[in-house]
DNA sequence: TCGTGTGCCTAACGATCGTTCGTTAGGAGG
DNA sequence: CCTCCTAACGAACGATCGTTAGGCACACGA
């Protein structure tokens, strides 16, 4: 990781690993401020509250992942438009990008949102739901042109949606096959999974 | 849930229930006392420590997904012996007969394991470890023998185990499907990422 | 009727939590 | 030199954490 911009920025990344680590509730102001060698109450001149790093890390990698999937579905539009496997195919490996350019800001995109409190995690809720809705709109539309077929749609969503996100929990920047690679085999699997049987 | 027997796993019970929901960390002995209509330091009348409760619970669906893998690969042995992919589905419906059956406890399985000590830790991580070999061990047989084939068993094997661990984070009891028809569509989902591709 | 436990209580402990506060060290600019 | 700003410090607050200790009430066998 290299030098961040601001301290407040160099806050939430390592906030990010703890809470990837750990979890939000067991790690303590005090660990976040120890990993930058500080004391625990000096980050409150940067930040207001402890929750609030959660929901700035939140925010960002749910921006992340917005834009990425606008990205991969004007990309989609642009080579195959109307083609669900394609929107599939490109949401995939946008998808794993992300998780792979910052896995411990996804898996608290992914985990630890829950730790928020109400409203801000009524508000998180909506945004991954929007997400995700994304992923069920471009199957439902293969399921109508015959693209895909299951005999259930909302069980496979659900299936190909859990396995997306499972890559955050199980990715390893060090591990054997770089994230592109991953990726392919990712859209290879879930375009499988979704396609219509034999 | 019925009155169970006695109060030790009534207090494991409802611990259960609230460690998935909120996290071992983020839940509190009063907490679990207040929801059996006690006070908190009540409790260790019954129990050693809070670690003590996470443990017992632990090895409690540790143990009922081992013997449910062992049942499975016998029933798998006794009527199609040596077929990797009628294994495949014995196991994968002894593994979502054991999450539907509890899913609070097969989500502390899956996930809140990490809140314990070193030594409880390695332990537990040995368990999960030789419980998803047997999927591991029955693709490369698969794999081995025509049966199975995918560009990366690795990330198959990965993938498969992931969606299971998965049921647990989604099952609801009281939605749309009861767990034979989800054991079911997840049967056919496996052994359709798993199949030598046409 | 009388112990004798079992099951739960309240009080309280030390540790740690998130957080507020007043202060200090060091550098930039007039 | 004086001033102001940034960045951090250490003390300390009230709340809550897991846990221990001691006592009260009610059931049951003698």
């Amino acid at each position: 990781m290299v030098e961040p911009l601001s301290r407040r920025r160099a806050i939430e990344d390592v906030a990010s690993d703890l809470f990837r680590e750990r979890g939000y509730a067991a790690t303590s102001v005090r660990d976040i401020a120890r990993a930058l060698s500080m004391q625990g109450p000096s980050l409150y001149a940067h930040v207001t509250s402890k929750e609030d790093v959660l929901s700035s890390i939140v925010d960002r990698a749910a921006g992340r992942f917005e834009a990425a999937a606008d990205a991969a579905e004007a990309r989609a539009e642009a080579t195959r438009p109307g083609d669900p496997a394609q929107a599939i195919e490109q949401l995939v490996r946008a998808h794993v990008r992300v998780v792979t350019d910052d896995v411990g800001e996804a898996t608290v995109f992914v985990h630890e949102w829950r730790a928020l409190g109400p409203e801000r995690r009524a508000a998180v809720l909506e945004r991954r739901d929007a997400y995700e809705d994304r992923f069920r709109r471009h199957i439902a539309d293969g399921i109508a042109n015959g693209t895909f077929g299951m005999t259930d749609p909302a069980i496979a969503s659900t299936v190909v949606l859990t396995t997306l996100n499972g890559v955050a929990t199980w990715y390893d920047p060090e591990g054997r096959l770089p994230a592109d690679r991953i990726a392919d085999h990712l859209v290879e699997l879930t375009l499988r999974t979704l396609e219509a049987s034999r």
